[in-house]
DNA sequence: CGCTTCGCCTAACATGATTAGGAGAATGCG
DNA sequence: CGCATTCTCCTAATCATGTTAGGCGAAGCG
């Protein structure tokens, strides 16, 4: 047996290989793209054979899915950093912050891009790595809830990005989860704002989940 | 060698098993997905075996082009009949059409994500089968540009809309063609309106694209 | 009636992910 | 130190893709 003394060197080693193959794949996937990349490349590339990356993740499938997680936690730092300072600023500091996430969500496409888990042909994301998106939206929707309606326009900056987002998630989880639920209400604070009717699904959606609560639960 | 007269017999009934394959292609989209398609699964639906596809089409991206070739034709019927409206009428048919595209480009993501050709992998558009989503671009944006930037809300969701369609395309042809320029200039009005500065590549591709005219060609 | 073309078939191939099973090195205990 | 165990990687093979090669029978044309 594997004594309890050395548990940690050998996990730390088996955690650099891990690293090593994740970056690999990066590099690769920054080459051909997120779809194009293939097991044997990236064996190829970390000096091993395509099987043996079966060792470090149940399949590939698991290497996406650890990518997205490193990605998103990234992402997440960034998008955390700068809702701080959107909340505690002033109107030019907030136009400032939302042209960061504009850039994000649209300008910035290649990063986007690298960002969409919808490249990835069959992929499905395992909650845990998609957990930092969902705390950025709660955030984003929160904050600018707060902030009033009058900076509108940075709203809808937020939408887009909601909207794209929300969009992804719903392509991988159609049954409409807790993603699908906050670009709801988001639309539904949109339209509150410049006056338009809600939209048949966002009436529907918003009818039951806000202004007639159903019967008390239990 | 095959007669005039029937030629045209001879190509209505090959249209006929064009239109069938692709029927059951799209039927099998909405089960499995556009990603989850399979030639053998198509066949089987049609009666025929998997190679014998190739008589029809050259591959299978050919058949989800000639998929998309015809889903966007749709769209761009709807879309035309509701800008025609949008450019001849009051403020509140403004805001109905508004919300109709927004359906088109986020709450109604059921139907965008099959629009959305990023699902497929590895899928490359040729430009014949995306000329319909050009043209619906263009109309938007110069419709919304006459329409002056009071409405600067329906504008927003135009961002929305033309976001994530030029992510996507931009997505299959990064280098940056007609449809990336469609997108900078509309993001340059929406930033004038609000008054952003102008994002860095926006400003960079704007300056080169409207305000300094690079020396006349030839 | 004979020739040509067309639409489909079967057989086979290339490349992808994945599984089975083993060999050799590293590790830990006596 | 020496032996058992465990880990990491390997080779070989399997299965599911899209795709190509070549043939066969029927329909159409002269």
């Amino acid at each position: 047996m594997l004594g309890e003394a050395n548990r940690d060197r050998v996990s730390e080693r088996r955690e650099a290989t891990r690293r090593e193959i994740l970056d690999a794949a990066w590099a690769l996937a920054r080459e051909v793209g997120l779809a194009g990349i293939t097991l044997r490349d990236i064996a190829r590339r970390v000096g091993m054979q395509a099987p043996s990356l079966y060792t470090h993740f149940a399949s590939k499938n698991a290497i996406y899915d650890a990518m997205f997680a490193q990605a998103w936690s990234t992402y997440e730092q960034v998008a955390e950093r700068d809702l701080a300072e959107l909340a505690n600023e002033a109107r030019a500091a907030v136009q400032q912050v939302s042209r960061t996430f504009f850039d994000f969500a649209v300008a910035d496409l290649a990063r986007y891009q690298l960002m969409n888990q919808r490249t990835v042909p069959g992929f499905e994301p395992s909650a845990e790595s998609y957990a930092p998106a969902v705390r950025i939206l709660e955030r984003g929707v929160a904050v600018f809830g707060q902030l009033g309606l009058e900076d509108r326009a940075d709203f809808d900056i937020w939408l887009a990005l909601i909207g794209g987002l929300a969009d992804q998630q719903h392509a991988n989880d159609p049954g409409g989860d807790r993603f699908s639920r906050l670009l709801v209400r988001a639309v539904d604070m949109w339209a509150d704002a410049v006056g338009l009717p809600p939209s048949a699904s966002a009436a529907r959606e918003s009818r039951t989940a806000r202004r007639a609560p159903r019967r008390a639960p239990r």
